[in-house]
DNA sequence: TTGTAAGCGTTATCAG
DNA sequence: CTGATAACGCTTACAA
């Protein structure tokens, strides 16, 4: 592993000035006759540009950033898989950073955009502290956000609906002449599990239906927690026939202790979950879900931050990607638990 | 975003020069007085390290890449999610690459690796061609392959044992009575394919069973060529028991097929899939696959990269991660398809 | 203990 | 068209 050869190696093996050898290497005017002797020298030496130094020099990383909170997380992860190629596409290398869902790492990240190792950021934060608002009005780097900051907030900004996204499950529950709903949510002290909540009971409103605390139950964000909240539903509220699962893992729980239970899905419970990740395709029966846009926020912020990078200046832009309800056989389709599988 | 201080900023704001900033950021022995002057006009500055100019000078980016085929891949992102907190805890950033499973984008990785904006890299390659073995030997940071390469080859390496795996699958089959047992297979012109087709073959004749061409069956490594794989086999062989599958995608469509057939799993065929990514769990009935040890994978090529980035030069290692198999609804389990769910 | 100055590898300005 | 030369922001001898 030999020092790697500069500019300066090139100059000498090809007799001119390492100005020269820039200008070859960038395309400048150039002498025929000196650009082939300084390709040739650098073919030979095995010339590769310093990226540092460039950058040093140029003030472009060509780096881009995407901060998420958990790479484990399906619908980041959705995000990724479009963010990726869009800042291939346009030559942008990108950094991930994972911040466990701890705030501090959060601030730490928009604190490093000072380090200057990146042109830019896309963050996806669990919710928007005044740390964050603070950090990101001193930013010097362009940041877009993946999430909802107040308004007026100077920074370019992709929402999710999950509002509207909960009422396109309930509304969809309640056309299939369900009338006992059931919310299982996440904790209500996070930010998809508060506006999950204060959706819901909308919907149910806009409805003409009751609201009915038995029929909330609340664990987490996971299969085995959100099996168990259902179980602890099924025993309070017997007569629930349909479940809008907060997430897609809490909705996989809820047709483990379902068929555990015996009641068919479905015919007895039409189960919704949220966020339409591959699980949601992947279960048996197939599980209908509602789509937040995960891969198209990730895309649109992708496409802001290239904007801001091309010097786009304009006022900030906000931009709410709708949601989608994906019917699947956990609401519609044919039922499991009979005769053996037809068709 | 008005220009970031500089040590120079701040060496004229404390009144020292900026050797003395310098020490005092790095912690080096100051005066106290000193250290206070500078101290108070970086906090006041809201100074933060230029990164790319610390490079510059230490020739450590504190970056390294991980190359991937997909970043959709369920097995990359196993690996990325491994690796990526071990970078991170040893203060590296984790530059991401998706190559698209092209060859070409792989060599331009291992070539970039010239222009020192990481400083290592782990790449999970297709397949190892001339090109990757050429490269690698002239690479001018330490890399880790993801991968089998050829003895001899002066890389670190952490590999599968998918022959052990399909064994593993064949024989846990074999152990349940069936013995009419398929392959439902990618493309052969695939490393995975390849080595899977062989190692089939080769379980087979460990166990006594005849090879039947009929038995095995190509198509792709997703979902709906899975399935349609399966239904054609089921019609050549209409006896078939059992099914290893090459990935847990096939698995799937091979789920869907069967049920749609009126096949029960696991009574009437049993399957197997492979990779054991997160759908494997999430599919009803809960899908038997073979683990390769991706997590274990991309963690040991973490530490092994770790280790040369500290300065370790031993001969390169070879690290096999030994495979592992889960067992199960969909061979062990109970079934579905007569009564609704019991326990 | 502190300051001066020489790089790290590029790009870019300015005379020649 | 080309060659010195000065940055870019930082670290680190070497002197003072």
């Amino acid at each position: 592993m030999a020092d790697g050869p500069t500019i300066t190696t090139i100059a000498e093996r090809a007799g001119v000035s390492i100005a020269s050898v820039s200008r070859v290497l960038n395309g400048l005017p150039t002498r025929q006759e000196t650009v082939r002797k300084v390709m040739a020298a650098a073919d030979e030496l095995g010339y590769v540009r310093n990226a540092v130094a460039r950058s040093l020099k140029s003030r472009r990383t060509h780096q881009v950033a995407f901060a998420m909170a958990d790479v484990g997380n399906p619908a980041y992860l959705a995000m990724l898989r479009q963010i990726q190629p869009v800042l291939k596409a346009a030559g942008y290398r990108l950094v991930l950073h994972s911040t466990d869902a701890v705030v501090a790492d959060e601030i730490d990240v928009l604190h490093s955009l000072g380090e200057r190792y990146v042109d830019g950021l896309i963050m996806s934060p669990l919710r928007v502290t005044d740390a964050h608002l603070q950090m990101l009005a001193a930013a010097r780097a362009p940041v877009v956000i993946i999430g909802t900051v107040p308004e007026g907030t100077p920074v370019d900004n992709v929402r999710a609906d999950s509002r509207t996204g909960v009422r396109l499950a309930v509304d969809h529950l309640h056309s299939l002449g369900r009338r006992r709903i059931a919310l299982v949510n996440g904790p209500p002290d996070t930010w998809p599990g508060a506006s999950r909540g204060a959706a819901y009971r909308e919907a149910l409103e806009q409805l003409g239906l009751p609201y009915d605390d038995d029929l909330v139950q609340i664990g987490d964000f996971y299969r085995a927690q959100g099996g168990r909240a259902v179980a602890e539903l099924l025993e309070r509220a017997p007569d629930v026939d349909a479940l809008m699962c907060a997430n897609d893992l809490i909705a996989l729980g809820a047709l483990d202790v379902l068929r555990a239970a015996g009641r068919r899905v479905p015919d007895d419970v039409a189960v919704v979950g949220m966020d339409d990740t591959d699980l949601a395709a992947a279960s048996w029966p197939s599980l209908s879900s509602v789509s937040l846009g995960s891969a198209e926020r990730g895309k649109a912020a992708a496409e802001l931050l290239l904007d801001r990078l091309n010097g786009d200046d304009a006022a900030p832009r906000v931009i709410t990607v709708p949601p989608r309800l994906v019917v699947r056989a956990s609401t519609a389709g044919e039922t499991y638990g009979h005769e053996g599988g037809r068709t």
